[in-house]
RNA sequence: GGAGAAAUGGCAGAGUGGUCGAAUGCGGCAGUCUUGAAAACUGUUGAGGGUCACACCUCCGGGGGUUCGAAUCCCUCUUUCUCCGCCA
């Protein structure tokens, strides 16, 4: 979430930015007066506490000197500031609570260079690369493909669990094993530490990286042990650092890990979340980065730069989308889209995002690092897929079609063990 | 799952109702000494709110309670350790 002091000192930029998301000024206002009442309320209140403390004192005072009777004078006047200091911790828990809630409906702040817009069409295009193969004969989409060389069962997936669950088998399973693998060592080649994290997390942990309370309704929530089935990595990897407070020099923390990972996707069905490209639970490789401040966005560009690394290994076309206002994620200040383009279907699937949350999630999730003065100061945190598994998978599989069968990328033979699939 | 023990500052570890935000040791930082380093010595060293700065307030695993007053007593939850049971 914002964090208040900095909304009180850059008021009319907050408003200004935030317009960019279709945010409406006077929530800012209303945390303004919220605020300005808690703090009200916590001077009054540690007035009184700071009056009863004395008394206790001086009432412990006549007790060692054995003046009973002064002390239990003293003590009839404490009655009336407890009941005070009661009534004001109430008021004050619930002022500070209605400021909390009102932040977690703020959106992060977007960066300068976040374009105006609404809907995924007024995204900006800031790279592009790769050749889009020209297939003879029939190209067909990957569910087609999966079928055809039995590599994916959509409907055994549905016969075990339900629609948006697929077995991978034989030569499929073994694909998708090699992409993790070999993503790990991409990842792990540029410094990112290797981690193997829960898949479930609790509920501190959802509100630590955002989900909560804005996603709720996405994640799986196992009711007994109210424990949330994660619908990323990042949410396991980021909150490891919840409440840390790190030294200086251990910045910047580069982190990867693999999990499945699980989505609701309640309402969102139709004809484009066909085969691999909607799913409720796939596989992930996440990167996930804490930084100084003042390097978070030369990271991000590194991040970016890794991830178009592994695409142009794999001779994937693809184009870098720069998030608008309208579609960038609640959290995030700045997110980089990849879209890898399906000859097939003749559209572009997206692969991985990777954005920059500057200071948002590490205020809730109060990760700190101590600065050379020795002050506490917020980090920032950034991650990125690298990369979504079930989307590159259909990518490959329809972009390497041929006649004779499936080519397996060259840079993955050596994790695949075959180079065809037939 | 059953029985018992524990949770204190970066770490170790004292503290069982009153001037305790907390002894002591280690570690960190600064200084003295030294050509430099080490050793030794001296000082300093938790977090949050609040203030121009002080004052002041809160925090001894989380939550609740008793009391004029709680790290210290009571309830509850979580986690860790030991023993028993079960088990990939």
């Amino acid at each position: 979430m914002l964090q208040v002091p900095f909304i009180r000192d850059n008021k009319e930029e907050v408003v200004e930015r935030l317009k960019v998301r279709n945010v409406d000024a006077s929530v800012i206002d209303a945390v303004l007066s919220l605020d300005e009442e808690r703090r009200a309320l916590q001077t009054k209140l540690d007035n009184t506490l700071a009056e009863s403390n004395k008394l206790s004192k001086e009432i412990g005072g006549y007790f060692k000197s054995g003046d009973i009777e002064k002390a239990n004078e003293l003590k009839a006047k404490t009655g009336e500031l407890k009941e005070t200091s009661k009534t004001l911790t109430e008021e004050l828990n619930s002022k500070a609570d209605a400021l909390t809630n009102l932040l977690y409906t703020i959106p992060n702040i977007p960066h300068n260079s976040v374009p105006a817009g609404n809907s995924e069409d007024d995204n900006e295009e800031v790279f592009k690369e790769g050749e889009v193969p020209v297939l003879d004969g029939a190209a067909l989409p990957h569910w087609e493909l999966a079928k055809k060389y039995d590599i994916i069962d959509f409907d055994l997936g549905a016969k075990v669990t339900g629609a948006g669950f697929p077995v991978y088998k034989g030569k499929g399973a073994r694909l998708q094993r090699a992409l993790i693998a070999y993503f790990l060592d991409k990842n792990t080649e540029a410094g990112y530490v290797e981690h193997q994290v829960p898949h479930l997390v609790n509920e501190a942990s959802g509100f630590g990286t955002g989900q909560l309370p804005d996603k709720e309704g996405q994640m799986y929530h196992v009711q007994a042990d109210d424990l949330y089935l994660i619908p990323t990595a990042e949410v396991p990897l980021t909150n490891m650092f919840r409440g840390e407070i790190v030294s200086e020099s251990d910045l910047p923390i580069k982190i990867t890990g693999y999990t499945p990972c699980f989505r609701r996707e309640a309402g969102s069905y139709g004809a484009h979340v066909r085969g691999l490209n909607r799913l409720h639970q796939f596989d992930k490789v996440e990167i996930v980065r804490v930084e100084h401040p003042e390097n978070s966005y030369k990271a991000l560009d590194e991040m970016v730069e890794h991830v178009k690394e592994i695409l142009r290994e794999l001779k994937l076309p693809y184009r870098v989308l720069r998030l608008c206002g309208g579609d960038i994620g609640f959290t995030s200040s700045l997110t980089y889209d990849f879209e890898v383009y399906s000859t097939a279907q003749e559209r572009w699937l997206e692969i991985s995002s990777v954005s920059n949350f500057e200071a948002y999630q590490t205020n809730r999730l109060k990760l700190r690092f101590k600065d050379e003065n020795g002050k506490s100061v917020l980090a920032h945190t950034l991650n990125g897929s690298a990369l979504a598994l079930p989307r590159v998978l259909a990518g490959i599989l329809e972009n390497y079609q041929t006649p004779d069968g499936i080519k397996i990328p060259e840079v993955l033979v050596p994790y695949t063990g075959f180079d065809m699939i037939k």
